[in-house]
DNA sequence: ACTATAATGTTATGTTATTACATATCACAA
DNA sequence: TTGTGATATGTAATAACATAACATTATAGT
């Protein structure tokens, strides 16, 4: 029995590498492209893979516009921590965060109202400093 | 010149009237089925209807579900408020909410990372209490 | 009646994601 | 070393969500 990793698959390697060099999310088309000539032919064999980065924290998936991006680097706790990825609605940059105040309030207003709220990803979407700069 | 209002579309009170009588948001592909003895044909016709409904607050999009739902008649000003949607993963049933404290945190946040915050539809997910309790 | 505008209809296509099943690979036991 | 079961990968089809592009119809004001 050798130890499986993460990065096992065909193309969870070359995907995360791929998305690593990325400044903005790509959907699973885009990233379907730039496989192709690693030997990639169809949808499915993209999205298994981006599970099993998901599955291992080194990949987000933007819940509402539908992207992918590579994990920043700081540690994130999946099971007890709320991820928000600030994105901007114009130039597309997304921004990791974790935040206190915020798990705080949406904690206290679920509890309050009987909802039980599991770890999770939230997009929120607005505009960067260097877009809101620029309009 | 007479005054036009947001249920003038041929589809639009239609859908609404449908939307308010169900307990889960429902996918435009639906609401274009219920629609098909009223004489819609297409997506777009139903998409159409949705968005002058959504543009006077009658509905709300979920954002990252792709459900539709009726505004429960809670006032809701759009240009200054933040709507969560609690969504219930289990039996789908949604909970419309304004809670300053969420907004307050989460603008600060915003602000201390000079990223322009615009009004905007929230989904969370989670478990509702019937849901809770059951499982 | 004429004409500009808005509303509606129709067809096609784009985009995201999954199901279903076939084939290949590999660890490991007999 | 061969069989066998588990996992990984390949392939085809389709489901689900949304918009583009253009044609036709209705209607209000002249």
């Amino acid at each position: 029995m050798t130890k499986s990793s993460p990065l096992d698959g065909k193309f969870t390697q070359p995907i995360l590498t791929y998305l690593q060099s990325q400044d903005k999310p790509r959907s699973a088309y885009d990233i379907l492209d730039h496989m192709r000539d690693k030997g990639a032919r169809a949808p499915v064999q993209i999205y298994r893979a981006l599970a099993k980065l998901e599955e291992a924290d080194l990949v987000h998936k933007l819940p509402k516009s539908n992207g992918w991006i590579a994990c920043d680097g700081h540690h994130h706790d999946a099971v007890t921590q709320m991820l928000l990825l600030l994105s901007c609605q114009s130039c597309g940059a997304v921004e990791e965060v974790h935040d206190k105040h915020v798990q705080t309030a949406l904690t206290a207003l679920t509890e309050k109202t009987d909802f039980d709220l599991p770890a999770q990803t939230i997009e929120v979407d607005g505009l960067c400093k260097p877009c809101k700069t620029d309009s």
